[in-house]
DNA sequence: GTAACGATTATCT
DNA sequence: GATAATCGTTACG
């Protein structure tokens, strides 16, 4: 059992420690976990079902890169369990969860999510506006997520890991997380080519067969799992 | 000041 | 598969 996963209680906040993994550490065990949304009109629960690993200064394909400390990505550098939100094509805002120590930029992009009830789904039609035919066009992408989930910059920066505030992240239950044929998976990240030999680094983790994956790759490759991992 | 562009998506062929 | 949409951020001067 991952030592790390194991101190994950559903229901519950994650541990503050959870938030001083490095991002390549969190992406994988974000999975399972659950996003909660608080509106006016209630609570929307989400499973996350994708992320991308943005670590550290040395990641072209991160905000960050180079150390760019700049008043976009200053949130990055601050210490875990924050919102970094950033609009992109001006159009589109993402979600990221800010993991790491003060001074360490790092994020977890998160790519995709499901809805955890009918009602919870229902919502986040409301939102979306348009029909979405199939799960992923109601929350597979980032920008998808956003919208399905009314998340814009006005949440940037925001604390994630104590409940009652507008976003906030719980664990999910282990039966969800480890369901009989549910296996995480990684792959390279999406829309960086620019990344040079970071581009191809397989950073990407998501639930093999979940209809809700925003981009699947056929040559992605079981998730190793806690070989290695040190106890929090 | 200003130009180039993006961790995307919807729509059209 | 190709492309338009749309604007904040960034780098440069």
């Amino acid at each position: 059992m991952d030592p790390i996963l194991k101190q994950i209680k559903p229901g519950a906040p994650l541990p503050p420690a959870f938030y001083r993994l490095t991002a390549l550490e969190a992406a994988p065990r974000l999975l399972g976990q659950t996003l909660v949304r608080r509106t006016e009109e209630g609570d929307i629960r989400c499973r996350i079902v994708e992320t991308e690993s943005y670590g550290g200064i040395e990641d072209k394909g991160s905000h960050a890169y180079g150390g760019r400390r700049t008043a976009r990505t200053d949130i990055m550098f601050g210490p875990g369990g924050t919102a970094y939100i950033y609009l992109i094509y001006g159009m589109y805002n993402c979600l990221n969860v800010v993991t790491g120590t003060e001074g360490d930029p790092q994020a977890v992009l998160i790519r995709a999510v499901e809805p955890l009830s009918s009602a919870d789904e229902a919502a986040m039609r409301r939102y979306r506006g348009t029909a979405a035919r199939k799960p992923a066009d109601l929350s597979g992408g980032p920008g998808k997520l956003c919208r399905a989930l009314d998340i814009t910059k006005a949440l940037n920066g925001l604390t994630l890991d104590q409940p009652g505030g507008p976003l906030w992240i719980e664990g999910g239950s282990m039966s969800e997380r480890f369901g009989a044929d549910e296996v995480i998976v990684q792959a390279p990240r999406i829309g960086i080519a620019y990344a040079e030999e970071y581009a191809a680094k397989p950073w990407r983790f998501y639930f093999r067969g979940n209809p809700y994956v925003s981009v699947i790759d056929k040559q992605a490759e079981v998730w190793p799992g806690d070989a290695g991992v040190a106890d929090i």
